[in-house]
DNA sequence: CATGAATGAGCTTTCATTCAT
DNA sequence: CATGAATGAAAGCTCATTCAT
């Protein structure tokens, strides 16, 4: 836009430059979610990585200090990714009622997996199979979640919906079906489309392959009926 | 029996022989375990394993074929452990009522992966932890669990207990209420040990250190509730 | 053949004893000539050889000091017949004519060969294949072949039969013109064996197969005349 | 040709880096060369070679699979020297006759195993010594410098030049001839070498180390009109 | 900035040999 | 004598990371 040969050239080189670092950085990421939801972070190895990205290997170094901060930076990525679909469930009088917040919740959430579904699949991998750093990381983010889901029942006993029982529990068993779910909603959906791919009309686990309102839907039924009156 | 003086002594040499071999199995199974829980299949290596059962490199060989073998053959025991635990459910005109019977299936469940905790919680980790073979034992085990809860489900459904549902989705819930809960059960226990042993006494997540009959009947009721009417 | 019960009983035991011993030293050696076929000495383990002279590791170095020791053996025992089989050639009067002595050295080597074809494919490879000690045996053996060929041709030239030529030139080339035929043949034989035994009937290289006697001549008239008139 | 200023400095650094390439892997050739030989095939084993060629493990692996690989490759160097050395005889009217053709073929093969003693030492040595894949390689080479003397033996009979003898037999003969003089000339060399190098003056088979051009004439003498008269 | 050759610690596995039973 | 479990040195190979160009 400035054509400007000397005073502004400085500013708009480094803008540039920094342009391009970062579409750099994006390339690599996307490469290094491809290659850690096909193998796996252990077995996915930095030169599988460089050779999906086209890069040289050095290069790699440049913007990552290694496999482990790249994979920590995905898990960033879509834990954002995950908060930004939740929303605390409120009480004010003009919301809609606790239950179907909590609906739209489960949808979003859906939402958002399928739109992401590399690096989901990716994330919702036991941590075990990262190293310490990234672990804890993972940990907390799904500890957060819990923390969110006891509010909820919390909240609704409150208001005189929830029966008695403990929200710990039920908040993990909430977390570990949704996981669950999701995991196997998404290798149904992978093996669906190699499926097609290949031609054959394979259609495996059928019911983890319905649209995703009525699955959120389901689950959320499945979670109300158990906790609420 | 014995027509000659040699015959028993050989043979109670040979059989203490066995005995001697079959115990050094177990001994580096015991080691591969701890291994295995503290860091993972992955990142345990065919040295720790020697290093923790105080065995030399070439004896490891002697007893296995390799990591892989060795895990595989934990798995198998601790699949076939958790076989162990769960019984159908019966409609027989004496048995316990149904939901009677799934309680205490949860309960036996608990009981052994609590009496075998290093073990299960090595298994209750992702499969994706493990290499393809590992992978489909441990696929499989699972699915073959997402069976039998189906059927509960149907049979419930059969006699007019059980709401209008997605069979597998809530199989699949039910699994990965079911795996969460287990998880960090073992994990918050294994936490409070290791605070105890340092003298300190913080109190990790309580809620999942109560006793494991009161655990598997709330699991229970959140999923009789969820689904039956 | 004694039956007395004490006198003489410690000689019969003892000679009983390494009777048995020999025979087990027997058995082992064969066995190992057969592995070290199949396999060449440095592919074949102790372990081939223990399995196949179904004896237990320990024995096995009860009765040699290692995969060398038993290596040179067999090489000492071939190094014998073959040096049996070979008589120097002389010019008494009643004796036959020289070249006919040859012919029947020649005759007679090959016959060994044959008669011990697992111990001669291993001993006809190339010294190169087993360790510096076991190597300069052989070189030794072949070195003293190579000193009775010049001495034949020394006296042919003595006697006016043999034309101008470097004798150890000459000497070297029959050998190894002689050892070339002699693996080639057996090659040729073992595999005439292999497909015979599975039904099929491909000839391969018939050339080699023919009897020895031929064999032989031919070797010794190319040796005595060349090739060309 | 070139549009701008950068692209011969860019053609530069990638051709001087593709040679540097080039000339580490002639190193590495050139040690494992000099490893082979002072050990063989088998005794060799990478870290021989790496610290010949004075590189780090990992660097062995950027250029080569493996040791075989490294075997084969060295193995197709030689037989296309040896290849390069040796000329169909041909009966065109202004060509030499058949027999001086064939000593030029001996003279030349002799020249290019002495050009390349090295390489020569390790590949006139038996192919058992190398695992399967290798000696066919070798045995494929072998099998057609035989096709070859055949084929030199029946044009001289046609000609009325050559006796009526077994072709093949004659061929493996002159083969095995060959081989043994030349290894042993090599050897006989290479201990000369040591020999003088320590300062003594040890002269072993003297018949070998008289010049090339010598030998290959005793030899095709000797193939030709074989030793009495 | 980008490159990719180089590194070396670390892995799994094999195998000749020893020694208590 | 016979056994075979135990040993540990040493092999081949991988891969995250560095650094001179």
């Amino acid at each position: 836009m400035s054509e400007s040969p000397e005073p502004e050239p400085v500013d708009g080189r480094a803008a540039r430059a920094q342009q391009r670092r970062h579409q750099r950085r994006s390339e690599i990421l996307a490469a290094a979610t491809q290659v850690f939801r096909e193998k796996g972070y252990h077995a996915a190895s930095v030169g599988d990585i460089i050779e999906a990205a086209r890069i040289a290997r050095g290069t790699f170094y440049l913007y990552f200090n290694g496999k482990r901060e790249i994979f920590t930076e995905l898990a960033s990525e879509f834990l954002s990714l995950i908060r930004g679909s939740v929303r605390k469930i409120t009480l004010d009088p003009g919301a809609p009622p606790p239950i179907e917040q909590m609906r739209a919740n489960f949808r979003r959430v859906m939402g958002t997996v399928l739109a992401h579904d590399d690096l989901a699949t990716i994330m919702l991998r036991d941590p075990s199979e990262v190293d310490l750093e990234g672990r804890a990381q993972m940990q907390q983010f799904f500890d957060q979640v819990i923390g969110l889901i006891e509010l909820a029942v919390r909240t609704g006993r409150s208001l005189g919906f929830a029966r008695d029982c403990d929200d710990h529990i039920i908040a993990v068993s909430a977390l570990g079906a949704l996981r669950e779910v999701l995991r196997r909603m998404l290798a149904a959906r992978a093996e669906a489309a190699r499926a097609e791919a290949e031609g054959l009309d394979v259609a495996p686990s059928r019911a983890l392959l319905i649209d995703t309102e009525r699955l959120a839907d389901e689950l959320v039924t499945f979670f109300v009926r158990g906790v609420f009156t």
